[in-house]
RNA sequence: GUCCCCAUCGUCUAGCGGCCUAGGACAUCGCCCUUUCACGGCGAUGGCGCGGGUUCAAAUCCCGCUGGGGACGCCA
């Protein structure tokens, strides 16, 4: 059997879009399901939008998701280069072998004149297809719109007959005839289009499944067009339904989260974003009954398959994305936990590279529970960091201020005064102390500390708190809490 | 407008004619655990868009409608 050859084609113009991720992860896991090869292939046909600084984001964003392909730009390969701005020629070759057969031809039209067309064939209700006005022009006609002053492009002419893509995910499609005119395949300025490029790039580099988009598939129908006319064998299509935004719109920029790069940025684990990707349009077999749904790449690699990929558009749900990240985030050794969460810290100014290994994992661990991403975690440090806290509820002020609080805050102060250091049983003991002490036990005890130490009624376990914080810190606090009553 | 695609809880989905009084996950709500929150555990609410067929039997097959989406570029 020939080698299952599949390919992620991104155009370095802006971020990763998260739909380009899934793209690519569905590539990447057929290839590796199938013992095959993934090629990264870029397209920068469009000069003016192309940038080097995106393609290497690009190529950033897929390695921190961990998908790696065997042939690209950076990797050279036997099919090479893999940037479409290199192959230019091979494309002018394949132009002029068309126009020489007649199966493309020059046009001369200018955008006003194409636009006016459009408009035109749009008030009339009509499909706004070229008109093939250049189809016909004489040798002389064309050399005086040479002489002119006019560049040509080449349009190719669209084949009149019926098209049928046969596409693993969504079955037969066919297209009637007469969909589409006659299209570019070459600009004026001799740089190819997509359409053209696409086909050669994977009819040459001998891509057996071409596995992308569903905005792709009519742009299908030109491209079997191509193959049909310089004599390529069709590669299998398989086309991923869309993925939506909240508002069932294609998920774009303006929806705030489509891009992947944010994710990385905002801490979010890639074994979070593969897993929900994954499940995004796609769904393992085993799923029934109490099944679990947090996937490991290998698991996921393992029972992937085109054929269970949903037809249907999926809407990004980022409630469950934060779910899965969170949960894997708890599943963290301590070490990498505090790797991961430490950049975060260091950029609110909360710790520097003095600061305690030992004790920082602690706080990190502590934290960790409330996390969706790292970022996050900086909403939950004040407790550690900060001495001087104020309640911000009336309820906590409330707590404060019942009778008795200032004298037993003040007890506890005592007893915590002069200490180095205190261990969470021994906190406890203190505790035990002031219950006798003071008559006070349950909420009324635990609030009004709680309160004090934390300036909140939520927050970590007491014992936690104090050890970690120390007996030194916690009775600056109560000094402050005192001080405000 | 034309063509193509799609249609099960709010969201992601299982279901491929009888196992469905439709299963799971996220979210939501409640309970438990806990001195609190989070975590975790348990439970609840909630869905086959509509109308016709076909069949002994339809979420599942066919047709129509409706709704949503995509494409119609010298963008990719």
């Amino acid at each position: 059997m020939a080698t299952i050859r599949v390919r992620f084609a991104p155009s370095p113009t802006g971020h990763l879009h998260v739909g380009g991720a899934r793209t690519a992860l569905f590539n990447w896991l057929f290839a590796r399901q199938n013992n095959g090869v993934l090629v990264l292939r870029i397209e920068d046909t469009d000069l003016a939008r192309s940038t080097k600084e995106s393609e290497e984001v690009m190529l950033n964003d897929l390695k921190w998701l961990g998908l790696h392909w065997d042939e690209g730009p950076d990797k050279g390969g036997d099919f090479g280069p893999y940037r479409q701005s290199e192959r230019l020629s091979i494309y002018r070759e394949y132009a002029d072998k068309l126009l020489a057969e007649g199966k493309a031809y020059h046009c001369f039209c200018t955008d006003e004149e194409l636009e006016a067309h459009r408009e035109q064939r749009r008030a009339e209700h009509q499909t706004p297809h070229y008109s093939g006005k250049c189809r016909q022009l004489s040798d002389a006609e064309k050399e005086k719109l040479k002489r002119a002053g006019r560049t040509p492009a080449i349009r190719f002419k669209a084949s009149a007959e019926d098209i049928n893509i046969k596409d693993l995910v969504r079955g037969n499609v066919t297209f009637p005839q007469g969909m589409i005119g006659d299209f570019i395949i070459m600009r004026s300025q001799g740089y190819p289009i997509y359409n053209f490029c696409v086909t050669i790039d994977d009819a040459l580099m001998k891509i057996s499944h071409v596995i992308r988009g569903e905005e792709h598939l009519s742009n299908t129908l030109r491209q079997i067009m191509l193959y049909k006319a310089l004599g390529f064998p069709l590669p299998t299509f398989a086309h991923l339904s869309l993925i939506l935004a909240g508002d069932r719109s294609k998920l774009s920029k303006r929806h705030g989260h489509s891009s992947l790069g944010q994710f990385e940025d905002k801490g979010y684990l890639p074994e979070a974003m593969i897993n929900y990707l994954a499940l995004l349009g796609w769904a393992p077999t085993t799923l029934s009954g109490d099944v679990e749904e947090m996937l490991s790449v290998e698991e996921i690699t393992r029972q992937f398959s085109l054929e269970k990929v949903n037809k249907s558009p999926a809407v990004f749900d980022l409630d469950k994305l934060n779910f899965l990240s969170g949960h894997y985030i708890r599943r963290l050794p301590p070490e990498k936990t505090l790797e991961l969460a430490r950049p975060y810290l260091e950029q609110a100014g909360l710790v520097d590279e003095n600061t305690d290994q030992a004790w920082l994992t602690e706080v990190v661990m502590e934290l960790r529970g409330h996390l969706h991403c790292f970022s996050e975690i900086t909403q939950h440090t004040d407790v550690f960091f900060k001495n001087e806290l104020k309640p911000e509820s009336d309820a906590e002020w409330e707590m404060l201020k019942a009778p008795g609080v200032t004298d037993l805050l003040s007890g506890l102060k005592g007893k915590l005064s002069g200490l180095t250091a205190i261990s969470p049983e021994e906190f406890f003991a203190l505790i035990k102390e002031l219950k006798k002490e003071f008559g006070v036990k349950g909420k009324a005890l635990f609030m009004p500390v709680r309160i004090a130490l934390s300036g909140q009624q939520h927050g970590p376990d007491l014992g936690k708190l104090v050890s970690l914080v120390g007996p030194a810190n916690c009775v600056k606090r109560i000094e402050s809490a005192l001080q405000n009553l």
